[in-house]
DNA sequence: GTTGGCACTCTCAACTTCCGAGTGCTAATA
DNA sequence: TATTAGCACTCGGAAGTTGAGAGTGCCAAC
C-alpha cells in the first residue's frame, strides 16, 4: 500500500517531535503543531493506519506513538529535511577542525573527539589504510653499539627507531645492510616478507649477529601497524545524557561494547565518495549490542585510495538530520586536508609545506 | 582520645564488610563474623563510640554503620592487612604485562587499560617526562624536494619526519643545516630555542627558503610533546559496575571529569620510590568532582629521573588493599622495564635488544 | 564491663488509589 | 466520502499507605 502525502507529513511530525522530546507523541500535539489543518481526530485515524503499516507503534494502549525502525528509515530516506548548517556552525567547526589538524599525529582520534563534542553522542573514528609498503630505507650509524632505522613509507610518512646493541658493529656492515634492504624490502607488502627473504638477506650481508632480523622485525611491525585499521572511540559517557540510557545496565552494556573497539563497522563499508553518510537504524545493525541503537557514519578519503570512517552512536531517536550534516562536513573537511596529493597527514602546520591544501583557499 | 584495640578490630570489620557488600553494616553481622568474642550489644556500644569519634556514620537512625573518609583513612594507614598477591595472580599479571610491553609505543596507555581490567575500576596513567633534549640530528636528503629529519632524543628515542618542499634544495644545503643544528640545537631544552637562535642559524646556513624554521618548528614540537605529561584514561565505563554510581547523573559527572584528562594528579605528586602507593580518600581530593570518590595511585620510574603515575578511581568503598597491591605490582613491573639503563621503551621484543631487562630473569 | 531483652525508629518494597493523557468508536456534519 | 466533535474507556505513573524487618539505644541483670 502506498503511503499518502498526508501520512508522510504526519509521520515526519511524529519523528521530529519524538526526537525533540523523547516522549511518545499524541494526536493532539501534532494537530497543534500546525503543519496540517485538520483536527486531532483525523490525525488519530491516520496514526492508527500508520501503526497498522508498521511505521509507528504504541508502547501501550492509550499512549502516544513512537516510530519503529521502519519509521525512522522512511524518515531518513524521504522525509527529513536535509539540514543545512548555519554559517556560524560551519565557521565554528572549521575553526576547531583547523585547530585540531594543526596538532600532529593523533589527528584521527582528535577528530573523533571533536565529532563527539559537536554531536553530544559517543563518536568513533576508523582508519582504514590499505596496502602500505616501504619506499626507502636509511640506516644511520651512531656508534659501535647504536644505529637508527628510518623507514619512509609509501604513505609518505617516515618512521624511525633507535636500536641499541649488546655487540658492536662496524659502519660497513650497516652500509651493506642498508643497501640490501633498499633493494630487497622496498615496494613489498608485509605479507611478502618471508623468513626466506630474511634469511637470504642475512647471508648476503654476512650478518652473524642477527641485525637483519632486528631490522626486518621493525619493518614488519611498522607495516602491520600502518596497514591495520584502528578504531578510536570517544565520549562514550555522553550516552548517559540520553534518557533511553538512564538504565545503568543498558548504558553499561553499550559502553563496554564501544570501548571494546570498532567491531561496529563491517556493515558500514562500501561508502564511496567522501562525505557520504550512511545511517544504520536499530536492528539494521549486525552487532547484537546495537540492535536498539542507531549508527551514523560518514566516510573520508585519506589519500592513497584509502578511506576511513567517522561516526556516532546513539539511541534510535537521534537527530539524524543534524548529526548527518555535521558528520558529512567533518568528513569532507578531513578528506580535503588528508587526501590531496601525497602530503603527509601530520604537520601541515607550516606555511612551507603547502602541498595540496584546500584548493578553495586563495593564498 | 586513643582508640582501643577492640575498636580497631571492629572498625576494620566494618570497613571490610562494607567494601564487600556496599550495605551499611550492623552490629549483628560483626558479632557473627567471629573475629571478636562478644555479643552484638557490646559491639553496639563500641559502634556508638566510633560514630562519636568520627570514624563511622549512620545514614539514618537504625541503619547500620558506614565508614567516613576518616574511617577509611585509619583503615588504610593502620588496619588493613596488606594484601599479598597470590602466585597465580602475579603470574597472570606478569604474563599480560609482558604481552603489553611487547607491543610498541602505546605502552603507557595500554598499561592503563590493563590496570582498569585488573581492578575493574576506571584507570589512569600519567607520563611525567622531565626535560628532554635533542642528542643528535640527522637530515637525510631524499630528492630535490624532499628530506627527512631524524631527531635522537636524550630519552633514547628517535623521532622522524618527512618534509616535502615546494622549492628545490641541493644536497650541500641539507648537509650544512645538519651540522649547524647538530652543533647549535643539541643538548638544549625547548625553552632555550629562541627566535634569535633560529635566526642566526638561518643566516649561518645561508638559508633563504625558510628550511631552518621548518626544522626548528619540528624540534620544538617534538621536545614539547616529549616533555609534556599526558594522561590516559581507560575503562571509565566500569564505574557503572559500582552500586554507588547507579545514579546516571552522578556517574556521568565523574566520567566526564575523567574523560577530560588528568587534572586529578597535582595532589598525587611527590611519591618517591617506584611502586609506592598513595591513597586519596573522598574529601582529601582537591578536585570537587572527586570529593566523594577515592583515588589510588602508584608511581613508576620511567628512567631519566622521570616518574609517571598509574592509578584507579572508584567509590570511597574500594578494596584498597587489593587495588593497592595490584597497582604497586604494575608500577614496579613498568619501572623495571622502562627505567633500567637508557634502553628505549619500545620494542624489547627482540632477543638482541636485551639491555636492562628484568634482572631476575636468567637467560 | 558485658549481656539479653525490649521498645522504638526508619527504610524499603509492595500495594492501592487516582489523575490525566491519549485512545477508539460513533454519530453528526460538510 | 472525508472530517470532526464528543464521549467512554484504558492504562501508566505519581502519590499515598501500609507492613515487615533490620537495626538501634537503653536498661536492668549478671
Amino acid at each position: 500500500m502506498a503511503i499518502s502525502e498526508r501520512k508522510k507529513k504526519i509521520l515526519a511530525a511524529v519523528v521530529d517531535e519524538y526526537i525533540r522530546t523523547a516522549e511518545p507523541v499524541g494526536s493532539k500535539a501534532i494537530a497543534q503543531s500546525g503543519c496540517l489543518n485538520c483536527s486531532s481526530a483525523t490525525i488519530r485515524n491516520e496514526l492508527a493506519e500508520l501503526v497498522a503499516m508498521g511505521y509507528l507503534e504504541q508502547p501501550h494502549t492509550s499512549a502516544g506513538r513512537v516510530p519503529t525502525p521502519m519509521g525512522y528509515r522512511m524518515y531518513v530516506n524521504e522525509l527529513m529535511e536535509k539540514q543545512k548548517l548555519s554559517l556560524e556552525e560551519t565557521e565554528e567547526m572549521n575553526r576547531r577542525l583547523n585547530q585540531k589538524l594543526q596538532e600532529l599525529d593523533t589527528t584521527i582520534s582528535d577528530v573523533s573527539r571533536l565529532a563527539s563534542q559537536l554531536t553530544d553522542y559517543p563518536a568513533l573514528a576508523l582508519t582504514a589504510r590499505s596496502a602500505v609498503t616501504v619506499r626507502r630505507f636509511d640506516l644511520i650509524y651512531v656508534d659501535a653499539n647504536t644505529f637508527i632505522i628510518v623507514l619512509t613509507l609509501s604513505s609518505s610518512v617516515a618512521k624511525s627507531k633507535l636500536v641499541h646493541l649488546p655487540v658492536s658493529v662496524d659502519q660497513s656492515m650497516v652500509q651493506r645492510l642498508s643497501s640490501l634492504f633498499n633493494s630487497g624490502f622496498t615496494g613489498i607488502e608485509e605479507n611478502q616478507i618471508t623468513p626466506l627473504l630474511i634469511n637470504s638477506t642475512e647471508r648476503a650481508a654476512d650478518d652473524t649477529m642477527g641485525l637483519t632480523s632486528v631490522i626486518a622485525a621493525f619493518v614488519i611491525e611498522t607495516l602491520t601497524e600502518a596497514s591495520t585499521p584502528t578504531a578510536y572511540v570517544s565520549g562514550e559517557n555522553r550516552l548517559l545524557n540520553q534518557p533511553e540510557f538512564r538504565d545503568p545496565d543498558k548504558a553499561h552494556r553499550l559502553m563496554s561494547y564501544l570501548s571494546g573497539g570498532g567491531y561496529i563497522l563491517p556493515p558500514a563499508e562500501g561508502l564511496e565518495s567522501s562525505g557520504e553518510v550512511r545511517v544504520l537504524i536499530g536492528p539494521e545493525n549486525v552487532a547484537e549490542e546495537l540492535k536498539d541503537s542507531s549508527v551514523i557514519v560518514a566516510s573520508y578519503d585519506a589519500g592513497d585510495n584509502t578511506r576511513g570512517l567517522i561516526g556516532v552512536v546513539g539511541p534510535t531517536r537521534m537527530d539524524y538530520s543534524a548529526v548527518a550534516a555535521k558528520l558529512s562536513f567533518l568528513a569532507a573537511g578531513l578528506s580535503r586536508r588528508l587526501s590531496s596529493g601525497s602530503a603527509p597527514p601530520e604537520g601541515m602546520h607550516n606555511k612551507l609545506i603547502i602541498k595540496g591544501d584546500d584548493p578553495n583557499e586563495h593564498r
